[in-house]
DNA sequence: AACAAATTTCCTGGTT
DNA sequence: AAACCAGGAAATTTGT
């Protein structure tokens, strides 16, 4: 196995990396990192699904709830920007029982590793980035209610509308029309909502001021009032690394969309599909939380989240809902190209072909 | 600018 | 039954 490596070598350009850390790995990091606290249930059993995943971390949550008592939504009475994981497990999960969605819209266990001093600087695009298009509006719209409820200022200085952690220099400004949003769609949005199961009579919150709720908020000095924006229009994408009140992890030093330098002279390329997941193999951020081990020894690794990730390398070039479905055709090509191997007998698991162990011995070297 | 490689979308059929 | 997996075809995008 390991005879091919040296006749590879030359093939694979792997010089020194520029330790930099953008905000989408950042945020990334943040979102799906330390979500190790997973019960290990299921024994015994292969596969994980996202639906069992968020069952589990459902019924978890529900428990620790009751065990509070008999308040079933303690984010409400701490303010946003002290919520911990929690506190934004606890909202992801309320806004999905009040619009309908069902508990397993979302990956409700990647909000546990979140901070509300986070939450707080997501733009719309951010939110579309982390849970899909549809219900990330639904979520941007509800965040911003949550937070004008609790008459927070702090939302003041956030907006520039289409800034966002998700976006790299490179692709923000070429997807600001792309993420402009207009009152219409979002309530075209409102087609997404089944109506039918959001019982406002029956529903808990009963401090929820829903008129307020659902009244338009001020997403106008966000977002311009015209589909078209203004040429030019040009923005900052935040950065994270000095917040003190955060609690996730600390800042990356590496990216997993890193460019990736190449033998031709000053020339960088993209990662690719199989590069982008040794990436996270080899990060403890997301690791055993999105990506784990399943073999080292034998290099075979599952996707634990695959949509997840899938989204994660969709953002990427401006494709925020790639699929598990199509991300994972890309790397089926990767069989042929020694970078991956095909483990069919077990759902979401694959292992390291010749190129991608190069690659995470190479990463292990520069120290992650 | 042309050519190659990689990615994305869509699809049919099979497996877990 | 839902979610995956194998690959073919074709359109795009990205890299050389």
């Amino acid at each position: 196995m390991e005879s091919g490596f040296d006749s590879l070598e030359s093939s694979l350009s792997f010089e020194d990396s520029l330790l930099q850390s953008s905000n989408i790995d950042h945020l990334y990091h943040t979102y799906l990192g330390s979500m190790d606290t997973f019960p290990a249930a299921y024994g015994g059993n292969d596969t994980y699904s996202t639906e069992q995943l968020n069952l589990q971390c459902q019924s978890l949550h529900d428990r620790a709830a009751r065990q509070r008592g008999a308040q079933l939504e303690t984010f409400q009475n701490v303010s946003v920007s002290d919520w911990r994981g929690e506190e934004c497990a606890a909202w992801a999960s309320s806004v999905c029982r009040r619009r309908g969605l069902g508990q397993n819209a979302v990956d409700l266990c990647s909000f546990k590793t979140l901070s509300g001093s986070l939450i707080l600087q997501f733009s719309l695009q951010d939110f579309c980035t982390l849970v899909g298009d549809d219900i990330g509006r639904l979520f941007y719209k509800d965040f911003r209610a949550q937070v004008k409820r609790q008459g927070a200022d702090y939302l003041e200085d956030q907006g520039e509308g289409n800034s966002s952690i998700f976006s790299t220099d490179s692709n923000a400004a070429q997807d600001a029309d792309s993420w402009t949003y207009t009152k219409d769609d979002f309530q075209a949005l409102d087609k997404y909502i089944l109506e039918d199961t959001w019982d406002p009579q029956s529903d808990s919150l009963q401090d929820l001021d829903l008129q307020e709720q659902f009244m338009p908020i001020k997403y106008d000095e966000y977002q311009p009032q015209h589909p078209h924006m203004p040429e030019g229009h040009h923005h900052e994408p935040l950065t994270l690394q000095s917040d003190p009140t955060s609690s996730y992890p600390s800042p990356a030093d590496s990216d997993v969309f890193k460019k990736i330098p190449t033998n031709t002279r000053r020339r960088e390329r993209g990662p690719k599909s199989w590069e982008f997941l040794v990436r996270l193999l080899a990060d403890p951020r997301t690791n055993p939380s999105v990506i784990r081990w399943e073999d080292e020894g034998d290099a075979t690794f599952r996707l634990t989240q695959p949509d997840a990730i899938a989204r994660m390398w969709g953002a990427r070039s401006g494709k925020p809902s790639l699929s598990y479905v199509n991300f994972a055709r890309g790397l089926r090509y990767h069989y042929n190209t020694g970078a991956l191997e095909a483990v069919s007998e077990r759902q979401l698991v694959y292992r390291c072909g010749p190129k991608a162990l190069q690659y995470l011995k190479q990463l292990k070297q520069e120290g992650m």
